[in-house]
DNA sequence: TGAATTATGTGCGTTACCGCACCGACGGCA
DNA sequence: TGCCGTCGGTGCGGTAACGCACATAATTCA
């Protein structure tokens, strides 16, 4: 039986060529994220890189009076830490769980090592592969900027339930409407109404903690353009390589040495 | 008589070590940046890398429904075009002069090309000085998105005066409080109200077009909390080096092959 | 200089969302 | 099985900001 377990279930480890992957793979511990559980604060010097497979993070800035706001989200398809090779190695923000799960981390130095290498005269895969998907968080973090500003809170719930199932493995989301004000920075009580209408359309389904999507494409419809143009330029900035597909039938496993994040938990 | 426009003054340019500022000067071509001025729609291949004297530079999110959002402001501390050396070449968005004044550009491929040269196992040093740039920026616009969920307008505009105060030569905004409406995404009527109580409490004086800032501090005092989480931020990743201050003495003036930008102009 | 244009200031009803208070009800756990 | 903490739903008054319609004032230009 296979460790159903895999670094290739990250898009960013998955597209690597397996030069470089292989050069990394040695290095790649999984961890379990559990909810709640907090991989970095603001300002703290970041130490790991963490390339989810199943769990979803959040970036969030604590404001002075503790509310905290949702900057991006991120799953299997990114990275948390990009500040590493970016510069700086802190940032204003905090890095939370937001869907329990699995990731794989990477020793800061490791990252950072990898990042430097070249070959030839332009540099190595993992350099381009992480720059583009900076450039992907970009737009994710200004589309929600602009989100934020213009859109209905029963819009931009869409794009929020869909940018989250695209990062799921399942259509079922597990958290509650309180998380979610918390995420969108609006009142439980907005999420309640909001979540209440796609209920009625019979677009999703909602249980204690749980939000089962019924209706995909009936939630594309109705959330804003936000959504779609984050989808887009992350498409386009990173189209899953081959490598990724073919690495499904030549599945090798790494080596599983799981340990556990401290869960601090997530309030207010 | 000396020239008045050169290229350090550019604080990015300016940072550089003598070695590569020297390679790339040769290449730098001084521009006008008429008000209105658009250097890329959204989509549009980036053509050139501007590096902004004493104009100002947003970049813009175009809705929809036409109404444009801001998403950050670049002015002598940075550089428009990030997608060149980030990956992808475009964005969503649009890049306008808000502000009238001066660039440097540089040629696409000059900038990329340079981007990846190395000095030994390590990039250079305008790679690693554009990645701590990006940094700032995302920063910037992360806070943005802060901003426009939890700030009241009063707030905001403080933020927003000071930003641009930052990237100015003098404590004057050429600029139409309908214009700030339209970066901010609120109504005109909005901007009025707010800055009448700023210049009821003295901090600015508005006339029809110009706004004059009176008491910094007392912007600052009234800011969010947005406002300094940025300049922090952009202070901590790019330090001004020693060589700008010191290319001040040493001034070599550039080739002025000065050109005007194709002015269009914007539009609600 | 006077007319046209553009920017700013003001008022008024409307709306989306807030803050609070409360109730009901689900679900984990003893 | 029954308890209790947490989560979800609902109602109500309050408010920041909106959309619109004008009045007024500063420029530009004929």
């Amino acid at each position: 039986m296979t460790d159903p377990h895999n670094p290739w279930q990250n898009h960013l480890l998955g597209s690597l060529p397996t030069a470089e992957y292989e050069h990394l793979s040695p290095h790649l511990e999984l961890v379990v994220m559990p909810l709640g559980g907090v991989l970095y604060e603001a300002g703290d010097e970041v130490r790991y890189a963490y390339f989810p497979t199943t769990c979803i993070v959040s970036l969030l800035y604590v404001m002075e009076s503790g509310a905290p706001a949702e900057i991006a989200m991120i799953g299997n398809d990114g990275m948390i830490g990009v500040s590493l090779f970016m510069g700086g190695g802190t940032t204003p923000n905090r890095a939370v769980v937001r869907s329990a799960g699995y990731a794989y981390r990477l020793r800061a130095h490791l990252l950072v090592q990898e990042f430097s290498r070249f070959g030839g005269y332009r540099n190595g895969a993992l350099h381009n592969l992480l720059l583009r998907y900076t450039q992907a968080m970009l737009t994710q973090i200004a589309q929600t900027a602009v989100c934020n500003r213009h859109h209905l809170v029963d819009q931009q719930l869409c794009r929020w339930l869909l940018l989250s199932l695209d990062r799921l493995p399942s259509n079922e989301l597990i958290l509650t409407q309180e998380l979610i004000a918390n995420m969108l920075g609006v009142r439980r009580e907005g999420i309640t109404e909001a979540a209440g209408k796609l209920q009625q359309a019979g677009l999703i389904n909602c249980r204690r903690g749980h939000i089962t999507v019924l209706d995909r494409s009936g939630l594309e419809a109705r959330a804003c353009e936000c959504y779609h143009v984050v989808k887009t330029e992350s498409d386009r900035l990173l189209p899953l390589h081959a490598q990724l597909t073919s690495r499904i039938f030549l599945q090798k496993s790494a080596p599983v040495k799981s340990e556990s994040l401290s869960s601090r938990h997530m309030s207010r």
